[in-house]
DNA sequence: AGTATGGTTCTTGAAATTAGGAACCAAAAG
DNA sequence: CTTTTGGTTCCTAATTTCAAGAACCATACT
């Protein structure tokens, strides 16, 4: 597949903002490739050649990629190809996903907070103020999207 | 320093959390460890002889951390050391600091949809949903910050 | 059955990250 | 001005991550 300078350029940045959110390089170049290819369905094959990457490497990305559920394949009948594409349209979920990993860190900090010597107390209390407004964020998060669905319209 | 086995096993957690988010092990365990410590200042050598690590590996993750915002030191006067300790206080910043990289990505985003055929309608649309909250995100984020304090009280 | 296609797995090498040790430096203490 | 203390820097070793290549496997096609 051709792509242009400009392409191959959001690609990459793409692919480094993956990367800073804990992507191998190789995984967030098809995360970039699906977002600016015009074909938003692409195959193993074309991905591969088009990044000049490995068979290998291609491979396990892709696996991963639908691990972190970025992605799926679709396939048609008569054709075996596997058609990948981003899971775009349950960009929510994701964004729902993420949301309750900020609880654990805020059940951390309050175990943390149990185990401390009660003498420093403003310290503790900063320290559950952290714990609370994550668990803020927690149960705001959520309603954001929805007011964002509504606003929309 | 002596810490219980649950301080321990509370710092490893922290750490192991710290790395998810890009740090590296020592400089997560650092993170930790004055979380967890009774007392919240501790000087370079009680870090390093608490964590078992090395002059330059604490050196360098110490000056790391402060770069990024997490760390500061304090002096007394007449005495030579410094106390490391987090910035604790200042959590909101670091809140309000994060939300600002979230509209680098919408910004990508929408330069993306921009370069894109316009033949993908739909997979642009969702495209610029996503960009889209991002952007009310980045907007709405502060408020939460606020409404927090507000019915924290 | 035999072959081609689409993709996976295993092994290995290269590159990057991480952290240790020793030498070093600046300020304070003697 | 010499020594000690607190910390930094440089160099190197070890570990981890990343990705290539080749062998491999399963399914579809002939």
């Amino acid at each position: 597949m051709n792509l242009t300078d400009k392409q191959r350029e959001l690609i990459e940045r793409i692919g480094v903002f993956q990367e800073k959110a804990g992507l191998q390089p190789v995984a967030g170049r098809i995360m970039g490739l699906l977002y600016v290819s015009d074909k938003p369905e692409l195959t193993f094959d074309e991905i591969r050649e088009t990044l000049g990457i490995s068979k290998s490497a291609t491979s396990n990305a892709l696996n991963l990629l639908q691990q972190l559920n970025r992605l799926e394949y679709i396939t048609y009948s008569g054709d075996r190809k596997r058609y990948f594409r981003l899971k775009l349209d349950k960009w929510r979920d994701l964004v729902l996903q993420g949301v309750e990993s900020i609880t654990d860190f805020s059940e951390t900090l309050q175990e943390v907070v149990a185990e401390r010597t009660g003498e420093t107390k403003e310290y503790n209390q900063n320290l559950l103020e952290v714990a609370d407004f994550l668990k803020y964020l927690h149960q705001e998060l959520p309603k954001l999207l929805t007011q964002w669905e509504q606003q929309k319209k």
